[in-house]
DNA sequence: CCCTGAATGTCGCAG
DNA sequence: CTGCGACGTTCAGGG
């Protein structure tokens, strides 16, 4: 670890960690005033400013200023290393190869250069995802309509895989897209396209129902005008938990909220 | 700073720097083993794992493992902080009000605990957005088709914004979406709407184009059967950025690949 | 505030 | 490897 660093310090503690052009070993972070130059998908420049940098094990690069969760640059995990001196400045360079890409830092003061090993840690156990839900409408489909019956989830079609598909108290064909969280017109749109789709196929007498705790007034009106169906259900996380806890990670699960 | 702190002497050092639950005054550097816990839109909870920590000014919170660019939790811009003992452990919470959420970090073991002074630096120039492109387009609509000839950009109505709208040489209505990067079904599905609500408003004659450097495979067909079509086109980013250098950030702009 | 769409999106999964 | 869609997406821009 370095405090204060010179960049003749720096350069040599950070040649000695990044041989061969690999990653660190840990987790490296270095804070100082620095350029940087991006090329690659995009390209960006900046003029000196304050930046803090990680480089992770597995090769990813952030380089973050002091605002925001968005790094201002970062490279993806899989990026080779080059560190130089040049102009007394201490140079990083960080370059991909598919696609191309390179991220080169030009640090003109430095105020830390730290490594740090890093252990992988737990994995990360996490409730309430749309698979969950899925889940939870394919065992009770009662909270979704009386009579569904659901006969596939995740059913692959030339269109894309539909969240659930099955039959309503009619025998009629039901589409369903399922959402976490509020639906705006991307999620209205992307059950149209597997209603058409379905319609196409089978007739006209093909349902389309969007799930979700709230849905936008124009996400609204496009499912109107198509024929779709919009139900309001909002989830219950805490029900989840509680079933996780018991169980395991593995036992995924829950409520409509005030079941 | 300190390095491998004890439990004791990392609260008072994030105590006496986060005052009154408000963000630090610089960036705050935390290394060390902890377990984790998120409550909001979603949860997830960590058994004890070596994380890397910063909290920036504003008040945003990024907890990282050794790997990938993304956190293991964050928090957005805006949260508020509370530090405390407990257990021989180092908790610290920062929350969020709009939507409620939590993060809740107990640390047993600390590596790092660094804080610096950052300044906001200057702005970022960045070259080769998709609005880049749609200036370039038009402005020079022949790269697209002889006889196009663009009305508006970005034409707001009912069904949202249209990248380009204009009219070709048999004086059709056209309706364009541009795409920075490979179109998927997302990109196709998009201009199918707006193509179709000016169809019902101006008659069938109205042609949908999606420009792209490239299309997959199911996505072209998707426009096939709805009638709209493909164009390729390759941007090559670096005439746009030796257009800026010489004319400053603003100037903004691009050509086509191997022009 | 809400709504909408871009993004160097990233990430994981399935074919 | 590509295609595809979720994501605690984040973020900026406009009404």
């Amino acid at each position: 670890m370095l405090l204060e660093p010179t960049i003749a310090s720096a350069y040599e503690f950070l040649a000695a960690r990044l041989k061969g052009g690999q990653p660190p070993a840990g987790v490296l972070a270095i804070a100082g005033r620095c350029r940087v130059e991006y090329q690659g998908r995009s390209a960006t420049k900046t003029d000196a400013g304050d930046r803090f940098v990680l480089v992770k094990p597995d090769g990813s690069v952030l380089l973050h200023g002091p605002r925001s969760v968005k790094p201002i640059n970062w490279q993806p995990p899989g990026a080779k290393f080059d560190v130089a001196l040049q102009n007394e400045q201490l140079l990083l360079f960080a370059r991909r190869a598919k696609p191309v890409e390179i991220i080169e830092m030009r640090f003109e003061k430095l105020s830390l250069c730290w490594l740090g090993e890093m252990d992988a840690g737990a994995g990360l156990q996490m409730s309430g995802s749309e698979f969950d839900l899925r889940d939870l409408l394919r065992s009770r489909p009662e909270l979704l309509e009386v009579g569904f019956k659901p006969w596939e989830r995740e059913r692959i079609t030339d269109q894309g895989p539909m969240d659930l598909y099955g039959e309503d108290a009619q025998g009629r064909r039901v589409v369903i897209e399922v959402k976490r969280v509020a639906a705006g017109l991307a999620e209205s749109t992307q059950l149209w396209r597997y209603v058409e789709a379905e319609r196409r196929r089978r007739g006209l007498d093909v349902r389309g129902i969007l799930v979700a705790p709230r849905i936008s007034p124009r996400a609204l009106q496009m499912l109107q005008e198509h024929g779709l169906e919009f139900l309001e259900r909002r989830w219950d996380d805490s029900a989840s938990r509680a079933a996780r806890e018991k169980s395991g990670p593995k036992q995924g699960s829950l409520a409509l909220f005030g079941e």
